[in-house]
DNA sequence: AGCACGCCGACT
DNA sequence: GTCGGCGTGCTC
């Protein structure tokens, strides 16, 4: 990432009565426009304002002077500005610098970060009742029995809600109503009370090893320094969030604010009591299912500084810091934070990059960093927090492989089998001792497809390009990319022959019913992000396992993280290569990673665990990366293997995805952009070729990749590029800068 | 993103 | 004859 070129506009400068000003709007158009100051107005960059625009209003931000480049009998008037902070100006450099990167319409970012003001209602300021101090006879109120219960329960006393008084006099709020209306009840101000919690850095401290005091010390030194990126590692458990939480109490004991990043994932009420526990106090909350006053009071929060500790999913980044002083990216190298939420960005990159802007530290953490931080590591870009041991010194799991190849399961009489004899005495043993095992399959469902025996053909989704699996829990066929659902039909449509259907591979479902057949004294539970959806069935869950009523666990991901089992002393992981297939440049960091957050569930501190991977390829580097646990000697591999193809971060990539409902058209452009693609030393451009979801709800997908040099930007090369050709507007057209999946 | 304008098919 | 489909283009 290269460092910022635009200019800051400087926030003193005033705009009066008569000036144009340049309003960027959320919208995703590619400049801002200009609008005139109304008469007895005066605006300062970063104001959020209210502006015409068509025959209707849109709520934009004051982005600096006026560009004047439209026809001045064009130009319209602000309406107003809307009572809120304006947008400090780090944040909108911090737009207009990730905006250029990423190749995205500034709006489209400037709408994740203004979004709550768009449909801006003034916070009511909350108020009390209490008695008028007149009686219903001197106001002429007739006297109800309901009427005068109310007047006699409110006596001197103010009650916090109309429902609170009604429920004391035993009346419906109706009557409350009614009473506030003819004057005998008045609505007394209450003063603001803030509805976040007061975060105390010095709550409950605790107390640290030698090494986490060390980290954690090394963390807050940097906390009062300006700009610097540290990259904290360490095991699973080796206690990285206390150190981390360090750096939060330095910055909030400094008066700043401070933003977590987490995946979306990991958002759960556990990490919220961790850090109450630290603190004293929850942090606000930030992810994309708040309800609309939750958004806004946390938006609102945020800008004025009075939420002191925000904890949220990616697009907190874009959040109206008043005075930002430390960023922490958790779980840094999940690919989560590569997401699209109507702009695409990497939030890790873009974190670091709103660090810079704002000269505050930045602290990223992981178990299993990201190849490419490493890579920084290395070049010196980052410094390197590392956390050696394992927190209250607990031993790591054994890790072993199986090759299926020389120990196939053996079937029986419940049908095909997919556990091998080794993990099938592992889990005899570990239930004979009375401890759990964990079965992990990341793949959902019975079966992930269904074939004809007669004529081999497969039932596949019709709107996507994806099978169809069977779900017995649920006893339809589903599609996981789109939705899509139905009953298993009676005879196959492609020839008529009657049952004929069979489920080829597993999924959790599929070895759960070996588990049950080959130990039905064991209590089996399998568990997968659809058996996982309200929160509560989260916390059940956890207890279910803490308390022993589940004695073997078949899961996907879901299970890979946050909460330690001391009981689960076994996990097997049923198909080891499942995520190495496919062309994708990180399957197999990925899958390292995945596998080693899976081992990381075994064991405890007096009983070590152990992992059995269930693989087709021994000698393959992954497996025999966390065999013998040598992690680092893999990363150094993966690294040469990109370098050597110069493939990021040695050289760069940029994606350009044409979408549309007619795939026709969608070719035709795509031929269109490979005619007029860039040409050039070290630039090369790749396809266009249907994505891996070639067909994902009904919409096709074709894509080109841009492959440039490590010294080349690409995105003056894709502006022009793209500026060059027409493309219908039935044809989506969506920059992938950094893309980090293929599909 | 909205919203209107515009040009071709089935209806009160 | 009009209602309405969504392709195309514009919003300071």
């Amino acid at each position: 990432m290269t460092p910022s070129q635009s200019t800051p506009a400087d926030t003193t400068q005033r705009f009066t009565a008569g000036a144009q000003v340049a309003v960027l709007l959320p919208l995703p158009v590619d400049t801002a426009y200009d609008y005139k100051v109304p008469e007895g107005a005066e605006f300062v960059s970063g104001d959020i304002v209210e502006v015409p625009l068509g025959r209707r209003f849109e709520v934009g931000v004051v982005w600096g002077p006026g560009r004047h480049e439209v026809n001045p009998a064009k130009l319209r008037e602000v309406v107003h500005k809307l009572d809120v902070p304006p947008v400090p100006e780090v944040l909108r450099r911090f737009i207009d610098w990730a905006a250029g990167y990423t190749l995205q319409p500034p709006g489209a970012l400037l709408r994740i970060a203004i979004n709550p003001a768009r449909r801006w209602v003034p916070p009511q300021p909350a108020s009390a009742i209490a008695a008028a101090g007149a009686t219903l006879k001197a106001l002429g109120v007739k006297a109800t029995p309901a009427r005068e219960k109310v007047m006699s329960a409110v006596g001197q006393a103010t009650f916090p809600t109309a429902t609170a008084l009604a429920s004391k006099a035993g009346v419906s709020s109706g009557v409350i109503r009614q009473l506030i209306d003819a004057g005998a009840l008045k609505l007394v101000p209450l003063p603001y009370a803030s509805p976040f919690h007061a975060l105390n850095p010095a709550h409950a401290r605790p107390r640290l090893e030698a090494a986490q005091g060390q980290a954690a010390s090394e963390l807050v030194k940097k906390v009062n320094g300006g700009f610097s990126v540290t990259v904290l590692d360490g095991v699973t458990g080796s206690g990285k969030t206390e150190v981390y939480f360090e750096a939060v109490a330095a910055a909030l004991k400094a008066g700043k604010q401070v933003v977590i990043l987490l995946p979306e994932i990991a958002l759960t009420a556990q990490s919220l009591a961790r850090f109450a526990a630290r603190f004293g106090g929850v942090p606000a909350l930030w992810h994309s299912d708040l309800n609309y006053k939750a958004r806004r009071e946390t938006w609102a929060g945020v800008a004025q500084g009075d939420a002191r500790v925000v904890i949220g999913a990616r697009s907190a980044l874009f959040l109206p810091f008043r005075d930002l002083g430390l960023i922490v990216v958790d779980e840094e190298h999940e690919s989560a934070f590569k997401q699209e939420d109507g702009a695409i960005y990497h939030a890790r990159d873009m974190a670091v990059v709103r660090a810079r802007e704002g000269a505050i530290p930045i602290v990223l953490s992981s178990a299993t960093p990201s190849l490419e931080t490493i890579i920084n590591v290395r070049k010196g870009r980052y410094a390197r927090v590392h956390l050696p041991s394992r927190y209250n010194a607990a031993a790591l799991p054994r890790i072993s492989i199986i090759d299926m190849k020389a120990n196939p399961p053996e079937k029986g009489a419940w049908g095909r089998a997919w556990l091998a004899p080794p993990l099938v005495n592992a889990v005899n043993r570990t239930l004979a001792s009375g401890e759990q095992a964990l079965l992990f399959l990341n793949r959902r469902g019975y079966a992930p497809l269904t074939l004809c025996r007669a004529c081999g053909h497969r039932l596949h989704c019709p709107r996507c390009t994806a099978w169809l699996v069977e779900h017995k829990l649920t006893r339809r066929l589903q599609c996981h990319h789109c939705g899509f659902s139905a009953q298993q039909p009676e005879s196959c449509s492609a020839c008529g022959a009657k049952d004929s259907f069979v489920p080829c591979g597993p999924g959790i479902e599929r070895v759960a019913e070996e588990a049950v057949a080959r130990w039905p004294e064991a209590n089996v539970r399998a568990v997968a992000s659809d058996t996982l959806d309200r929160p509560s069935a989260v916390q059940e869950l956890i207890e279910d396992i803490l308390e022993r009523r589940i004695d073997i666990l078949v899961g996907t991901q879901v299970l890979a993280k946050g909460h330690h089992f001391p009981g689960l002393t076994l996990v097997g992981v049923v198909d080891a290569d499942l995520g190495l297939s496919g062309w994708d440049l990180r399957a197999a960091e990925r899958t390292h990673q995945l596998l080693h957050q899976v081992a990381g569930r075994a064991g405890r501190a007096d009983k070590p665990g152990h992992v059995l991977l269930q693989t087709h390829d021994p000698a393959h580097p992954v497996m025999q990366a966390l065999a013998t646990g040598e992690s680092d000697a893999f990363m150094e591999s993966e690294i040469e293997a990109r370098e050597a193809l110069a493939m990021p971060p040695f050289g760069r990539l940029t994606a350009l995805i044409l979408s549309g409902p007619d795939e026709v058209a969608v070719i035709a452009a795509g031929r269109t952009l490979a005619a007029a693609a860039p040409r050039g030393d070290g630039i090369e451009v790749l396809g266009p070729a249907p994505a891996f979801m070639a067909l994902l709800r009904g919409v096709h997908r074709h894509r080109l990749l841009l492959k440039t040099g490590r010294a080349q930007a690409p995105q003056p090369l894709v502006r022009e590029w793209l500026e060059a050709v027409k493309i219908p507007s039935s044809v989506r057209v969506q920059i992938d800068v950094d893309p980090y999946s293929f599909y």
